[in-house]
DNA sequence: ATGACAGCGCATGTAT
DNA sequence: ATACATGCG
DNA sequence: GTCAT
């Protein structure tokens, strides 16, 4: 989500009211979801927000997720602005800039770069931390746990590759192949082979590659398809294991050499490593990183909503829901009366209509890149 | 001043 | 063996 | 770190 989510292309914005009076209110990402336009870039404050992304991994590798989001928010806000901002002040008016980062802002437009950052670069277990976490499968925790240890380069691991868990060990094998971006043509290919093991294990499959694929974007970090069956219901999650259309495909796709590892395998979530098969005159491919996610029938429009994204643009509409009384999930939509869920679940077959439930205007998912 | 910031599937480790 | 907790994405 | 309570 597609959650998860680190696009790198990311879209600027024309903004709707830019009247920068003194309104005692922010300009909030909030309200009227900000407009977005796929093709236009380039954010005035490039040297602001790449400074306030490095901070936000050094929070994220600490272990202080939400102070890394809180970055990540910044950031965001500070992207969708259409002005070259002059002061910490200016900035503190967007939604999720507050004192410390003005602050920080203000140091960074005075004197070209800030201290807590240098200071944290020549930090070298912080940075060391910062590149071990970069392996898929160490979080925070091991990577602390292992610079403890003395293990603090991509070199070192190798050393002791027996010692990691499975994941860890895949993760260190394509460590660079995974850091590179999926051209959308690539995805292409990938969603027909796909669709074609699916389509023979029962035709009545239904799928969709969600993430920023669906959003339109060129390039992708990963690939994330959904899987839905008009017999797979709610009803049934229960008794999922006896309805194995993941472990089909992933032995379908394996077959066919299109899968070649494998992080996790369960009943209702595959994630693993697929590469396209060389056509003897060379060209050879890339390791890509893909999950598949099987969702119940009634849940489908609402999995696609939530794993199209953006992260951003799902806190957004949620927020919204919120406001209109709803809860929206990446399974349903609930009513809430009295604080206590109503346990009949809204069926809807499109994604629009949860839009309109919540009295929302429709975006498409090439608008949703926020 | 203080709590929320999403919730969940899978792998792995620990306790019972 | 089963139940629960943690890390991770 | 920011916002709402």
């Amino acid at each position: 989500m597609a959650g998860k989510r680190k696009d790198k292309d990311n879209s600027s914005s024309d903004d709707s009211s830019s009247e920068d009076d003194i309104k005692k209110k922010k300009l909030k990402t909030n309200t009227p979801l900000i407009k977005v336009s796929v093709t236009s870039n380039d954010n005035k404050n490039k040297q602001l927000t790449d400074i306030l992304t490095e901070l936000s991994v050094f929070e994220k590798n600490k272990g202080q997720v939400h102070r890394f989001t809180a970055y990540r928010k910044a950031v965001l806000s500070i992207k969708a602005y259409p002005h070259e901002i002059k002061s910490g002040l200016e900035a503190q008016k967007l939604d999720g800039v507050g004192a410390k980062i003005a602050k920080k802002i203000d140091e960074i437009l005075k004197t070209g770069d800030l201290k807590k950052l240098k200071s944290q670069n020549q930090d070298e277990t912080l940075t060391a931390i910062n590149q071990l976490s970069r392996v898929t499968g160490i979080g925070p925790q091991k990577a602390k746990s292992l610079v403890e240890e003395g293990i603090k380069t991509i070199d070192d691991l190798k050393k002791i590759k027996n010692t990691l868990t499975h994941h860890q060990q895949i993760g260190l094998k394509y460590f660079s192949e995974f850091e590179q971006r999926v051209p959308r043509k690539e995805i292409e290919v990938f969603e027909k082979l796909v669709s074609n093991s699916l389509f023979s294990i029962d035709p009545n499959i239904i799928s969709q590659v969600c993430g920023s694929y669906r959003r339109g974007l060129e390039s992708s970090g990963d690939i994330d398809i959904l899987i839905s069956h008009p017999n797979f219901t709610l009803e049934m999650k229960d008794k999922k294991k006896t309805f194995n259309i993941i472990e089909k495909l992933v032995e379908s796709l394996k077959k066919k050499h299109i899968l070649i590892d494998d992080l996790s395998l369960g009943p209702l979530k595959y994630m693993g490593v697929c590469k396209l098969v060389s056509t003897e005159i060379s060209e050879q491919h890339i390791a890509r990183r893909i999950d598949f996610k099987l969702i119940p029938y009634e849940s489908y429009y609402f999995g696609l909503l939530h794993n199209t994204g953006s992260d951003e643009f799902n806190r957004q509409m949620r927020g919204i829901a919120l406001k209109q009384g709803f809860t929206l999930s990446e399974y349903s939509i609930n009513k809430l009366s009295k604080g206590v869920k109503n346990e009949t679940p809204i069926l809807v077959n499109s994604e629009k209509e949860i839009f309109d439930i919540i009295g929302m205007e429709y975006y498409p998912p090439n608008k949703r890149n926020l």
